[in-house]
DNA sequence: AATATCCCGTTAAAATCTTGACAGCAGATC
DNA sequence: GATCTGCTGTCAAGATTTTAACGGGATATT
């Protein structure tokens, strides 16, 4: 039973709850209460009937006439996410996107606390970087058996991807943020994200040149109409 | 007609659009000359029908028995998501994250070229960083204007977006890449593109939660079989 | 030359995700 | 206290996306 858990939430839903949760911490810092599906919809251009779903599948139940208590929902969505409690990481690559997330309140990088960095480069190992010691590569694994940690985060160039995720693998890591644009060789058990970076940019080329189709389809008509 | 083109490409195939991208670069590097999808699937875990229905909608042709020429289908992707040329951009927000996007080589962010940044804090301003330069945000509009930017990125912290936004469409900004995770409230004609990083990390999050539930499972199934 | 193999491209089916419709209740209004 | 409004929760319909099925040509093999 417990074993088929799979496939109860689906994938959009999850990419959504962010979305929610921003909104519903806007609301709170605005001293709000209850929060409506339909203002919740409004924002970020969803349906109505589309949030009610996510939010059910958190668990929060929601109070007819009023919506969905504010609190309520926040925690909610944290629990279903994970985010509750930050669970300790280390981050590989110490370079400008490393060195960004390592600067991140916690606010922004939810769920996760980076706990070390490791780099490849003698010359940037044994500093600190925000409050976070920089190490050699080559104590990944033993440091990650010894401290437990269950989450990766590749920010190195896309040649040293593999390399540095199997020796998380080899540290018993379980969950790989990947920033790289490298598909990751890992076993079955672990799990690997895409920070999709290029993914978003893509969506948002292929819309600017749609508006810029539009443009020039309008500016044609206006000869040919 | 050229107005209709909306809904043409699903979105799915748009954000997988980059991963075909970088397989096919690691092909060419490699000195391969053609590319079946059964490989490329293979890599990225994607049905091969997938791959094939996501490649005829960048208009390459493939060739029975080899695949797809590699030169051929990168050339055909990058057009196809307007990445063949690079369009100049504003980067709004100098900390850590937008340093970073300053930092990063052409190849990690395709089809855009940052130009100027800018920033709030005078002490930031005057500056330069990875060789652009930082300038004050009352300057936006203005130089948006002159140099006819389309492109605007938004790393500022949550609070200072939405006065962002504004101003990139005073400037006449058509696609705005926003890091933030507010919601922003801008007019029809321009596009808005979440980078969605904590969209990402939700998704990681989740299955993180279902990995280990399976452990819990399987640890439990071991005491009553 | 005939046969076998590989892989594209298209059409059909299945699965997933989104939107619409509506019953029902809590609180406000009159 | 009756009515009206706003919002939840669920079921059904619709749209989109993925997966499966298969015909057919190009190349290699015997």
């Amino acid at each position: 039973m417990a074993r088929n858990l799979k496939r109860i939430a689906n994938m959009p839903s999850i990419r959504r709850m962010p979305l929610y949760l921003a909104e519903l911490e806007r609301l709170r810092v605005a001293g709000e209460r209850w929060a409506s599906t339909t203002r919740l919809a409004a924002e970020r251009d969803i349906d109505p009937t589309q949030v009610r779903k996510d939010l059910a599948l958190t668990g929060v139940v929601g109070q007819r006439k009023l919506g969905y208590p504010v609190e309520g929902a926040i925690r909610a969505i944290e629990e279903f996410l994970g985010w509750h409690r930050d669970r300790e990481a280390f981050l590989v690559g110490a370079g400008h996107l490393g060195t960004a997330l390592l600067g991140f309140q916690p606010r922004y990088r939810p769920g996760i606390r980076i706990v070390a960095a490791y780099d490849n480069d003698p010359a940037r190992c044994g500093a600190e970087l925000h409050g976070r010691p920089v190490r050699p590569l080559e104590d990944l694994v033993a440091d990650a058996r010894r401290l437990g940690i269950r989450v990766g985060i590749i920010t190195t160039p896309d040649a040293a991807a593999q390399t540095v995720a199997d020796r998380m693998v080899a540290g018993g890591v379980l969950a790989i943020w990947n920033f790289t644009s490298v598909a990751l060789n890992v076993p079955d058990g672990v799990a690997v994200e895409y920070a999709g970076l290029r993914a978003s940019l893509a969506m948002l080329s292929n819309r600017l040149q749609e508006r810029e189709a539009a443009e020039a389809a309008a500016a044609t008509e206006e000869v040919t109409p």
